[in-house]
DNA sequence: CGGGTTTCATTGACATGTCAAAGGTGGCAC
DNA sequence: GTGCCACCTTTGACATGTCAATGAAACCCG
C-alpha cells in the first residue's frame, strides 16, 4: 500500500525542470544552425553517419541500429534524400532482402560544407561553456543513465 | 585565413556524443512509460502547465510562452485535447482576440491519474541514479547552456 | 474619431515521425 | 525439395510539428 505520493524534493524537482529546458532549447539551437547552413539535423546525421565507413556504404539494418532509429523512419527518411540526391539505395547482393545505403559525392559535398559550420555551433552553444570537469561529469552521467534498461 | 578545421578533441568527441544519446534515449523512455499510464509527453506537459493556476485558466499566448512552444502548435494540440475533453477553450472577455484555456475536470483527473506512475518514472531513469552533487552540477550546468542567448 | 499598424489565435499546406500491414526473401526441419 | 516460419524493407494511414497566410480585434496618433 502506498503511504504517500512518490514526489520530488525541491532540488530534484529544479534539477529535472532545469534538464528538461536544456533537452528542449539546446537542440533547438544547433537545429537552426545546421539548417542555416543547408541541411537538417536528421540529414546531417544521417550522412555524417554513413560518411564513417570508409566505402560510405552501410545497410539500412546496420545503419539504423547505428543510429538508434527505426527502419521505418530510415527507410522514410532516405527515400526523401535520396530523391535530393544526397545518398542512394541499392539491392544488397549477398541477401535479396537487404538494401544498401550509399552517400552519393553530391552527399558528402554537402556534409563537408556544413560541417565546420556546425563544430563551430557546437562549440558556441555548448562545449565551450563547460569545464573539463564538467565536461566529464557530463560524460559520466550521461552514459550511466542511457545505459540503463530500456 | 582559416588555419584548421575548428574539429572536437577526443574528450569533447565522446561527452558530446554521449549527452546526444541521453537526449535521444531519455525522452522517449519516460514518454513510452507516460504513454502507458494514458497520456503523451505534450498532453500531460500541457496538463500540467495549466494546473499550476490555482483557477486551472491560462490564456493562450502566456501558456505557449510558459511552455516555450508557438502558439501554432499550442493551437493545433489544444484543439486536439478540446476534442477529447481534457480541456475547453473560451473567447478572453477582456481582448477579443484572445482565447482562454481552461483545464476540465476530466483533464485534471487523467493528470492526477498519471502523475505518481510519470514521477516513478522520472525517479526510475533519471533522478535516482544520481548522487546529490552530481543532481547539483547538472542543474547548474543547465541552466548556463540554456540562459545563453537564443 | 479614423486609418494604418500591430497583435492575436486559428487555419491549411506541408515535413516528419510512428505504427501496423504487406510482400518478398532466406533458412531450417523433415 | 517443400513447407513453414522468421526476417527484411517498404508502404500507407495517421499523429504531430513548422511555417506562412488569414481574419479579427486592439492600439496609436494626428
Amino acid at each position: 500500500m502506498v503511504t504517500e505520493a512518490p514526489w520530488l524534493t525541491p532540488e530534484e524537482e529544479r534539477a529535472w525542470r532545469a534538464f528538461r529546458r536544456l533537452l528542449t532549447v539546446l537542440p533547438a539551437r544547433t537545429g537552426r544552425d545546421l539548417t542555416a547552413l543547408g541541411l537538417s539535423s536528421t540529414d546531417y546525421e544521417v550522412l555524417s553517419t554513413l560518411s564513417e565507413k570508409p566505402d560510405r556504404r552501410w545497410g539500412l539494418r546496420d545503419l539504423a541500429a547505428k543510429m538508434q532509429w527505426s527502419r521505418s523512419r530510415l527507410s522514410h527518411h532516405a527515400a526523401r534524400m535520396e530523391a535530393r540526391g544526397l545518398l542512394e539505395r541499392t539491392g544488397d547482393v549477398n541477401d535479396g532482402r537487404g538494401s544498401i545505403y550509399h552517400l552519393t559525392d553530391e552527399g558528402f559535398a554537402a556534409l563537408e560544407q556544413a560541417a565546420p559550420g556546425h563544430v563551430r555551433s557546437v562549440r558556441d552553444r555548448f562545449i565551450d561553456h563547460l569545464s573539463a570537469d564538467e565536461l566529464k561529469t557530463l560524460e559520466v552521467i550521461a552514459n550511466r543513465i542511457a545505459d540503463l534498461p530500456d
